[in-house]
DNA sequence: GTGGTCTAGACCACG
DNA sequence: GTGGTCTAGACCACA
């Protein structure tokens, strides 16, 4: 898997990485119990600071979606059910907000669902 | 309309003004040619720096949702062609953000698309 | 309020800083809604580096102890629901490790109940 | 006895096999002169670096659980009395600070006390 | 080898 | 003024 990081982006780089991985992991290019490249090596990778991997990692730990190993670094291990009640509430509001810009601009609901069927066809195709 | 500012939250203050102002357009709380409060009136009401209803202010005429008017003040006036490619680019990109994250957590197209009708009642009511 | 830190400990920085922080409010001598210094002043009162300081602050967070103003910076303020599982599963696992060490030493219940009631007299004085 | 070990935890290894022997003791589990097995065959039993079991088997020796003997192994052997001052010190402090945990958060004295109770029963029942 | 902690110093966004 | 982010480089504990 891949990360493209934008460096002029307002969004965070740990932001950047942690939210790749997620997607990763719904596409089904990072696996259950897969283990991630270690923090120095995605660093050097992506040329970023070891510390700002590391922040994204200890986030992706904080979601449930990894666990840090001390024998083998980080194993991607879904536990999300501990957060479902933030994760729910950070959806609506955010969907309430980006629905409202969608009216206001004329897109209509069809339109936002043919796009969600074809995100979803990225993430069932295996 | 009245804006409900979260001073705990993490989403700065102007820009919890200026995403409440674009909702409040889309439930027909705010309409066409409607003045919004002078900065300053806004600012005494919430308890907020001038300065920071200012910024919401510029923003939304950024995107194309207010005139700025020496006279009158802000006036509702949509002119949301010239932001559109801009924000399909971060609708595009959140959604799919969003929608990995459901996935994920298990939940369904279709749980996502009941909650968008829930939603969009909300704005078509008047 | 007085930090005191144990540069040898092998209790890393942040947490002894977090740990008196609770100590404190349990105390009284930290009311709710008082401000705590900000990082950099703690940081140049205690001699250690800002994002130490940073970090304590940042768990103090998370448990649910203060919450963090963009205007005034650090602010006690008790949200401590949320985070009771997890601190009795850790107070569980912990106090049924020390009372199995007081056992095999020979230290009765009656000398660890008279030691919580001398402690809770610290936190009850005001 | 079964130890169980979980490899998720922040807790070192070396640390949850120490702390899970000193339970076993109290427990009556693990009886005076009783032989631990060899570093070896328990590193192989729960699967870890045979340096791990060690680095255990030598705290609880410098505790004064057990002795090493370089024909039989270890053997429970209590001589805690050198480690009592080191052991109060750790006592106060820690159940200090989890009792302003407990303050802070309305658990009472008594069901602390209730709890204390209730874990003693788990080390007289034989 | 791994992650965890800490330092020193920089720039930026927010209010 | 505040905290948030990032870098560079160091040392340590763990396995």
């Amino acid at each position: 898997m891949i990360l493209r990081i934008d460096f002029d982006s307002e969004v965070p780089i740990y932001v950047q990485i942690k939210n790749q991985v997620i997607e990763g992991i719904a596409r089904g290019e990072i696996e259950g119990d897969e283990e991630l490249p270690s923090v120095r090596v995605l660093a050097e990778d992506i040329g970023v600071n070891m510390h700002t991997v590391n922040k994204a990692y200890t986030m992706l730990k904080e979601e449930g979606y990894i666990k840090i190993d001390r024998r083998k670094g980080a194993i991607v291990s879904l536990n999300l059910d501990q957060s479902m009640n933030r994760f729910k509430e950070d959806l609506n509001e955010n969907l309430y907000y980006y629905m409202a810009q969608c009216y206001n601009r004329g897109l209509s609901k069809d339109e936002i669902k043919d796009y969600i069927d074809k995100v979803f066809l990225d993430f069932n195709k295996e």
